[in-house]
RNA sequence: GCGGAAUUGGUGAAGUGGUUAACACGCCGGAUUGUGGCUCCGGUAUGCGUGGGUUCGAUCCCCACAUUUCGCC
């Protein structure tokens, strides 16, 4: 039951990696897109939908279920995987993005942070064991440590220091971790600067941990910035160790970040922008709610093969977004998340074939060509 | 038939004798990155039932008419 990784190929003329993952009998392959199930759901699907779109892995939030409905009652359930109802491999964030988004600097001790319970005003401290303890509890299959998202922009001084308590508390969750089928992946932090990404990577390999990731992305950077940071991190992670770069799912950005030698991704934008009323087409986004799309009896991409393209147009989600009917968030959700892992599909076969930058040209010719139906 | 009240954008409605007629919804666009699904940001009445009048100036005051509505016969 433990996700193992191997490393196929890397591309004839970039970093991008071909490599598969073995889990529960099954194996996945990589590059991977993982849709984001926060709360133990990937919101508005059933597990079914999700295997569907023949994503892999999925990622639920320690910080989330910590607090809703706290660790002891899935692990009572029997785990994440009974609970839930899901089989497929689970990656667990640690809740270090909570520490960027619900945590002011005052919050950030050395301990750990401190967090006021959004739902009943409760003081909590969550360390690096405490987030690992939970993880645990949950049983999810990759776990990640603990760290600090420094949001952008940050000043040097601030990215520095923040990089070794990152480390200091990797080492921490690392020493208390009893790899119990389960495996556990260092962050690699350091903002934008090249010899922080640097440093922090080197520290982590030297600790030893399952797999990587990149982390401080998807913090409202300059995709410029965000190709950076990959770039000074990478070369200094293993090549047989998985590299995860946590938060981008952008289209573009997984293109580029799998040529910087990625491996997976996870991304809420799918879900989130179709509960919003947007799909991704080869042609760009578009907003579905969009006056010529009332009398477009077209599915959303002739192309695609997801249940909703098969079944649907874009008049009937329209109307069904218009009028806020769950199904129309649903539909729009398996579509979008069953594009980015078409997306990944047509990477890995780029990586195959040795031809990732053609790929890479064509797909943004197309996604910013502005033929948009 | 008689008397009263009302008439503001697609809708519900604020409002004042004096530059750009509030607000909400809807509508038309946009945003969204290790997810609270709660959202956020723009745009959207050249006109205040119709015709006259008073006034330097009227959506606001006066008259007539139309429509709606309430009460009485």
């Amino acid at each position: 039951m433990t996700v193992e990784f191997k490393l196929l190929k890397t591309e004839a003329n970039t970093k991008a990696r071909l490599g598969k993952i073995m889990y529960n009998g099954k194996s996945y392959e990589t590059p991977m897109f993982m849709p984001v199930g926060t709360q133990a759901t990937v919101k508005t699907l059933s597990p079914e939908e999700i295997k569907e779109t023949k994503s892999g892995i999925v990622l639920a939030n320690t910080y989330h279920l910590w607090l809703r409905p706290g660790e002891e009652i899935i692990k009572s359930a029997g785990g994440l995987h009974k609970f839930m109802n899901y089989d497929g491999p689970i990656l667990t964030d640690s809740g270090g993005f909570q520490v960027f988004s619900l945590a002011r600097p005052k919050d950030i001790t050395e301990s750990g942070v401190h967090f006021k319970n959004q739902y009943n005003g409760d003081a909590l401290l969550l360390t690096p064991e405490k987030s690992i303890q939970i993880q645990e509890d949950l049983g999810s299959d990759i776990l990640m440590s603990f760290d600090e998202c420094v949001g952008l922009p940050a000043p040097y001084e601030y990215c520095a220091r923040s990089v070794e308590r990152t480390l200091r508390w990797a080492k921490r969750g690392k020493d208390v971790f009893h790899h119990n089928n389960q495996i556990l992946f260092g962050i690699v932090q350091g903002g934008p600067y090249e010899d922080l990404r640097r440093h922090c990577a080197e520290e982590l390999v030297k600790m030893d941990f399952d797999g990587y990731s990149i982390g401080g992305t998807s913090v409202g950077e300059d995709k410029e910035t965000q190709y950076k940071m990959v770039e000074y991190s990478t070369p200094y992670l293993p090549e047989d160790k998985l590299r995860y770069l946590m938060g981008v799912g952008d289209p573009i950005d997984l293109v580029e970040n799998v040529i910087r030698g990625v491996d997976i991704f996870d991304c809420v934008s799918p879900t989130r922008l179709a509960r919003h009323g947007h799909a991704y087409t080869k042609y760009g986004k578009i907003n579905i709610k969009n006056n010529k799309y009332k009398t477009d009896f077209t599915p959303i991409e002739e192309s695609c093969d997801c249940y909703a393209c098969q079944n649907y147009t874009k008049a009937y989600i329209s109307h069904l977004i218009r009028t806020e009917e769950t199904f129309g968030a649903r539909l729009l959700s398996i579509h979008n998340i069953r594009y980015l892992v078409r997306l990944m599909e047509g990477i890995r076969e780029a990586i195959k074939n040795d031809n990732i930058l053609s790929f890479r040209e064509d797909f943004i010719k197309n996604y910013y060509g502005g033929k948009n139906d």
